[in-house]
DNA sequence: CTGCACACA
DNA sequence: TACTTGTGTGCAG
DNA sequence: CCACAAAGC
DNA sequence: TACTGCTTTGTGG
C-alpha cells in the first residue's frame, strides 16, 4: 500500500485513491489496519460533493505531474548536463553555509487539545476521544488513533471508525492558558524561544547546554520533565542543528519521548539519507505527489541526486529548498522581528444561493474581523474575499486600497463590492432572462455559495518603505501613510518599514536630502 | 578622441565629456573638424541647466560602470567558468537558430525632410539647410553635417556652428506624401513590408529575387532607382540574411549608395568581428559606454569573446541579444500582427510654478490626445503623466483604471489626479506655511514644471485575455469588456485577446464549457 | 502593475 | 530666447 | 506590486 | 446533517 504509485502501474483499489489516504500523513499509526481504515473513509466519502471535488484536484494534480513529465522527457543531453553543473555548484554553496554551530530543540506537546481536555475532565482518561465537533476534529488522544481516528479529519468519519468516539467541543481558553504555562519553561531554557503554535516551540539552546554543561539530550529531558510538572502534559522533543532537523526528530519517538541528532556533518548526511521527504516541514501532500511521480523521488537523499532535474524544472528559490533538505540544512537563526502580516476571519454555512443571506454572512464577518483589528491596533490595505461553492471549489478575489482599512464598515464595503462582482455567475452565463438556465446551474450544485473569508493582508511580500515627510508640527500620523508605493530602499530617503500600522525607524535622518522627494500623497 | 577612455585614464578635455559627443554618432561626418565641433558645443552648452543635468546622468552612469566594475572583480575563478560554460552553451543553442535563408533589404531615405523640403524649394539646393527650429532639429542636410549640424542637436548650437544655416519648419504633411511614394515603390518588392519610420523600412526580397532570377544587389539597385524616378530622393540601401544586420549594411554606402552581405555565416562572422558595437540597433550611448568601460568591449567580436562576463553580469534576455550580436544573427521572421501599443502627446513650454497654467496646459493636451485617439478608434486603461522639471529631471506617474479611458475628459480627470499628486511639492516639504521655503526652493530651479505628457497604455506588458460571455442576444460589446484581469491562458476558456478596443478572437468556442467562469463584472 | 532608463527616428 | 516628439523595450520592485 | 496556490497546525 | 479556521510563503503576471 506504501508502494511507489505510479501513473502506469497497477491500478490502486478505489479507496486507496491518494486524496483520501489520511493513514499517509507524518505521525505513526502502528497497529492500524490502515486498509480498513481506509475503506471506511471511501466508503463514507463516496459520492459526496467534497470527494468529488477532491477527485476534481486529484486530475488536476495528476496533469501537472504529466506536464512535469513531459518537460522533463524534453529535456536535452545539453540541458541535462548543463543543469547538473548548475546543481553541483548551488550543492557546494549551500554546504558552505552550513552551521553546526547551534543547537536546537523542538518541543511538541502530545495530543495537545486532547490532552489538556483530559486533563479537565480525569474520566476521558483511557477512552478514545476526539477534540472537535462532526463537520472536523483538532486533535484525537492516542486511544482513538488506534482506530484510524486523525486531526484534520471529519468527525461524522471518525465516528464511523470508532463508534463509541467521545467527542469534546474546543475551548481554546483553556489551550491558551497551558500552552501560557508551557511557555513559561521555554522560556527558561531560550528567552528568545520561537512559538510556531500553541503547543510547538522552537528553542535554541546553545547557550543554556554551555551555561550549565550538560548535554543537549539532558537539556531536553530536563525541559520535558519540568513541562510536566508545570502542566501535568507529555511532550516529545526533538534536537538537531537546525530548526527543519528538529522538527523532523520531534516526531520520531512521539509521544512522551526525545530524539537527539548530533551536530555532526556525517551523523545529518546519515539522518537525512533515507529520511521520506513527506516528514520535511514546507513538502506536503501535492509536493509529495510531484517528486515522487514525475521525478522518482521519495527520500531526502533523492533530491540530491535529482538535483539537475530538480534545478532544471523549479524556480530557483525551490530548487535551492529541495537541496538544503538533501543536504539537511535549515535555518538557525533566531529572527529579530516576527510582526503578524494579515489577519483574517472565516465561516462555513450550509449552501445557499439567498444573497441577501450572503451580504449578511459577509457582515457578520466583517463584523468579526473589525473586532479583532481593534484588539491588535491593526489595519491593512489589501483586502481578500475567499469564497466556496457548494462543490468545494474555492475562489479568492482581492482589492488593494489606496487607504489603510480598518472599520467594519470599510471592510464590508470592500468585501461587498468583490462579492458583487462574483454574484450573478449564472445570470451572465446564461443572459440575464434565463431563469432556466439559472436553476439548472443551481440544481448541479456548482455555484451556491457557503463560506465567506475576509482576510486583510497588512502588506505585501515585499517590504513597503515610507518616506516620512514633516508637517507643519513635524509629526508622522497616521495620514502621512496613505500615499503607499513600495520602492528600492536607498539611504538617501528617511525611510519607515511598515507593517500594518506599527511603524519602525530604518534609516538615519539626512534632512537636506529631503527635497528628493518621490512620493506623492493622496491627502 | 576616439581612444577607450577609462575612469582611471587621462582626463579628457571638458569639451570632450562623453555626453556632448554628437560626432560619436554613426552616420559618417568624413571631413569634419570634430575637434572644433565638440568645443563650440561644449562652450554653447556649458551651465545650461540642460548641461548640468546631462552631466549628473553622466555621473550616475558613472557609478552604474563603476558597480559592474566591482561585480565582475567579485567573481570568483569557479563563477567565471561555470558563466563560461553557460555562455558556451548558448552560443551553441543560438548559432542553432541562424537562419541564412532569407534576404533581407534594409531601405533609408538620405537626410529625407531636408531632401523633401530641397525638392519643394530648389533654391536651397547646394546650401546648407536643417529642417527644424532653434530648440531642437530634425535633420540636415549633407552640405549642414560638414559644419558638424546633426539630427537630434538644439537649432541654436547648429547656429553656431553653421551661422549661415538655413532653418525650415518641419511639415509633416509633405514628409508623409513622399513616404506614400516610397512606399508604393517597397510594396513591389515585398507585400509585407515593414515600415520602421517615415523614411526608413525593411523588405524581405528572398522571393522577389527568386522570381526575377536577380541577384539581390540588382534588385537594390532598381529599387533605389525606381525610388528615385517616383520620388526624386536619393536612398540607400544594406542587404543582408537578417534585419539586425541589412540596417548595419544600409550606413555604409551613404548617401545614395547600397552594400551587400551575402547570405554565408563566414562573410557575416568576417563582417561582424570588427565592427564597433555602436552601429548595431539597440545599442544606444548607455549600452556601448558600459561595455567598453567595464568590459573593454568595442566590438561585436568581443562580445563572444567576453560572452562568460555578460552572461554573469546581465540579465537573460540581454545577455542574449548581446551574444546573438556577436554571432550577427538576427530576425528573419516578419511579424504576423503589429499593433500598436500606445499613444501620447507631450508638449514642452517654459517654466512655470503657475498651477492654474499647468492645468491649462494639461488640458490642452488631453484634448490633443484625445483626438488622435479618436482618429485611430483607440482607448486604453493605464495613463501615464510624465513631468519634466525645469533641471531637466523626469518623472512618470501612472494609474490603471478598471474601465477603458477614452474622452478628454477622463483623460483629464485622471491626469489632474496624478499631477495634482506631484503639485504641491514644496509644501509638502517645508509645512503648510513656509513661504519661504517654497520660494527659497523654486528659486533652486527644482521643482518648477515645463513639460507635461499624457500617455495611455493600450495594453499592459501581459496579455490579457476576456472570456467570452454571452448576453441575451450573444453579443460581445464594450461592455463586456470592462472586467479586465489577466490571466494564464487556457484552452478551457472562451478566450479573446484585446489590444485597446480592437478585439481578435483567440481561440475556438467550447460552449459546454462556459460555467467555468472566473472573471467578474464591475458593470 | 508602476517607475524609470534606454533606444531610435 | 533656446536641448523635441512619439513609440517600443526591458528591468526591478 | 497583485492575485492566487500551497502548506502547516 | 456533516470535510475547519488562521497564517505564511512562493510564483507568475
Amino acid at each position: 500500500m506504501e508502494k511507489n504509485e505510479t501513473l502506469s502501474g497497477d491500478k490502486p483499489r478505489p479507496w486507496q485513491s491518494y486524496h483520501t489516504v489520511y493513514t499517509n500523513a507524518k505521525a505513526g499509526m502502528e497497529g492500524v489496519d490502515k486498509e480498513k481504515v481506509q475503506r471506511i473513509i471511501y466508503e463514507t466519502s463516496k459520492g459526496s460533493k467534497y470527494f468529488e471535488n477532491e477527485e476534481k484536484k486529484e486530475a488536476v494534480l495528476r496533469q501537472k505531474i504529466e506536464n512535469m513529465r513531459a518537460q522533463r522527457a524534453k529535456l536535452s543531453a545539453a540541458d541535462l548536463s548543463h543543469y547538473q553543473t548548475v546543481a553541483d555548484r548551488r550543492i557546494l554553496e549551500l554546504e558552505a553555509t552550513r552551521d553546526l554551530s547551534r543547537i536546537w530543540l523542538h518541543v511538541d506537546m502530545d495530543a495537545f487539545y486532547a490532552a489538556v481536555e483530559t486533563l479537565s475532565n480525569p474520566s476521558l482518561k483511557g477512552k478514545p476521544m476526539a477534540v472537535g465537533g462532526m463537520s472536523m476534529i483538532s486533535t484525537a488522544n492516542y486511544e482513538a488513533r488506534r482506530f484510524g481516528v486523525r486531526a484534520a479529519m471529519p468527525g461524522f468519519i471518525a465516528r464511523k471508525l470508532c463508534p463509541e468516539l467521545i467527542f469534546v467541543p474546543t475551548d481554546f481558553k483553556k489551550y491558551t492558558y497551558y500552552s501560557e504555562l508551557t511557555r513559561k519553561v521555554f522560556e527558561k531554557y531560550d528567552p528568545n524561544f520561537m512559538a510556531a503554535s500553541l503547543d510547538e516551540a522552537h528553542l535554541d539552546i546553545t547557550e543554556v547546554c554551555k551555561e550549565r554543561g550538560m548535554s543537549c539530550g539532558e537539556i531536553a529531558e530536563e525541559l520535558r520533565k519540568c513541562v510536566n510538572e508545570e502542566t501535568g502534559l507529555t511532550c516529545s522533543a526533538g534536537v538537531a542543528p537546525n530548526r527543519l532537523l528538529a522538527k523532523v526528530c520531534s516526531d520520531i519517538n512521539k509521544p512522551n519521548g526525545q530524539f537527539v541528532l548530533t551536530n555532526d556533518r556525517m551523523a545529518v548526511m546519515t539522518f537525512i539519507s533515507s529520511l521520506p521527504i513527506r516528514k520535511i516541514g514546507g513538502i506536503g501532500k501535492v509536493t509529495e505527489h510531484i517528486l515522487r511521480d514525475a521525478f522518482g523521488i521519495s527520500t531526502c537523499e533523492e533530491m540530491l541526486q535529482k538535483g539537475g532535474l530538480l534545478c532544471a524544472l523549479f524556480s530557483h528559490s525551490t530548487a535551492d529548498f529541495f537541496l538544503s533538505v538533501g543536504l539537511g540544512i535549515g535555518k538557525t537563526d533566531t529572527p529579530q522581528v516576527r510582526s503578524r502580516k494579515s489577519i483574517s476571519s472565516e465561516r462555513t454555512f450550509s449552501a445557499t444561493d439567498d444573497e441577501t443571506l450572503l451580504y449578511q454572512k459577509l457582515a457578520d464577518i466583517a463584523e468579526m474581523l473589525c473586532a479583532d483589528m481593534k484588539k491588535g491596533g491593526l489595519c491593512g490595505r489589501t483586502l481578500t474575499l475567499k469564497l466556496k461553492t457548494a462543490s468545494f471549489e474555492v475562489r479568492s478575489r482581492a482589492v488593494t486600497s489606496e487607504k489603510y482599512i480598518c472599520s467594519s464598515e470599510d471592510i464590508l464595503k470592500y468585501a461587498s463590492k468583490l462579492l458583487k462582482a462574483e454574484l450573478p455567475i449564472s445570470l451572465r452565463l446564461m443572459g440575464k432572462n434565463s431563469h432556466y438556465g439559472l436553476y439548472s446551474l443551481l440544481s448541479e450544485g456548482e455555484n451556491e455559495l457557503f463560506c465567506v473569508l475576509i482576510h486583510v493582508f497588512l502588506s505585501g511580500s515585499f517590504l513597503t518603505y515610507w518616506e516620512m515627510y514633516l508637517d507643519g508640527e513635524g509629526i508622522l500620523n497616521e495620514h502621512n501613510l496613505m500615499p503607499c508605493r513600495t520602492y528600492k530602499m536607498t539611504n538617501h530617503f528617511i525611510c519607515f518599514q511598515a507593517y500594518a500600522c506599527l511603524i519602525s525607524m530604518k534609516t538615519r535622518l539626512v534632512p537636506h536630502l529631503i527635497q528628493h522627494k518621490k512620493l506623492s500623497t493622496t491627502s
